[in-house]
DNA sequence: GGGATCTGCGTACGTTGTACGCAACGCTGG
DNA sequence: CCAGCGTTGCGTACAACGTACGCAGATCCC
């Protein structure tokens, strides 16, 4: 599993055949087999071991508090192995990725929004750190070994001055990177809004 | 073009191969190659034809009520284009997408929130998109032909009841389907929370 | 009417996941 | 101590895939 999921953060998941594994290890093909069914089994135990990395905050720290740092801890773990978020969604979750689900939810429980609050708030900060990861991972996957920069300014380029006013103004705040992640921000923005709309 | 995406909803992307492409198509294989590149250029056409398909609601709508069409459109698209937000992020915006992004930008800047906010607010609601559907079809993916709450009734009973309540008690949520959709819910708490940051 | 360009395709190759069955090892019960 | 059995490693082999290369016929332009 260690030498499986160094060779996809090195090289990228398509590089992780199981040939290169064999061969990383020291050992044949067909050895591998005799561990895990085929080679999905393996993608989902890596994912799941990537969830194993996670650390949960301690339990009684205040609900909210727990939320951020917790999806924090899971972004860092998404941009540490980035081929994990697309993965992730590819297969049931194993007992890592339970707990990983559990804290949260348990989170959501003493934070004492109401049960419906709760649930949809689960499945809207699991979207964020999701969808926020895979956004971030888009950029880096497009560049192929270019520096990010010239990629940007020759996509402005392509792009007609006028029909595509504003997307080239928001690549280019992207470029003068006058502009902070929006990560935390919008993750406020989910809890507080929650609490406000439990307020209510 | 509509033959490969027509394939790719059928079957999924994974069963989407030139060989099955060009047998659909009554031509051989290599016939392809003298219209894409490669397949990956074929992928990327074919994510910027479901764009394409997407409409984008009038221009004098009022912003936020615009941004908000926009995206259940969007939604909409990739509900029925399930293989689309995985290759949605792979592949460098195509004509459409081009547009498509354009148009929520542009909702954004007529939104009248600061620069900064409202270049949050697109990513945010990027994400929040693009999260969900990807979310959803996890669900979806995940079944391989056998009906979902079966499945979850199983997920459910390999956990433990003790340390995995919070677990149980989400997904039994879902099984009694008492609650609605995230979506639109938690794309006002985004958009309604970004007019009450600028307010301030 | 003759060249250039375009379109379709046959053949062939390298890479991938993995089925199958054999051999060597180590444990365990008599 | 040994027979038998489960475990582990592996050699061979195959099917499916993307695609390089080059030829042949059609089409178009001067």
């Amino acid at each position: 599993m260690a030498t499986a999921i160094a060779l996809a953060d090195a090289d990228g998941v398509e590089a992780l055949t199981m040939r290169r594994l064999a061969d990383e290890l020291g050992y044949k093909v067909m050895a591998l087999y005799r561990h895990v069914a085929n080679k999905d089994e393996l993608l989902g135990l890596m994912v799941d071991a990537v969830a194993g990395t996670i650390p949960a905050p301690d339990p009684d720290t205040d609900p909210m508090r727990g939320i951020r740092e917790h999806s924090v801890a899971t972004l860092d773990a998404f941009v540490r192995h980035p081929w994990a978020p697309n993965l992730w969604l590819r297969y049931t979750p194993g007992p890592h990725r339970i707990d990983h689900m559990e804290y949260l939810l348990a989170a959501f429980a003493r934070s004492g929004l109401p049960d419906d609050l709760a649930h949809h708030g689960f499945h809207a900060v699991n979207n964020h750190v999701l969808g926020y990861t895979l956004q971030a991972q888009e950029l880096d996957a497009v560049t192929d070994d270019r520096p990010l920069d010239d990629l940007a300014r020759e996509f402005i380029s392509s792009l007609d001055a006028d029909r595509h006013a504003h997307s080239i103004a928001h690549v280019q705040q992207h470029l003068d990177g006058d502009t902070g992640s929006s990560f935390e921000l919008v993750l406020d923005l989910i809890l507080d809004g929650l609490e406000r709309l439990a307020a209510r």
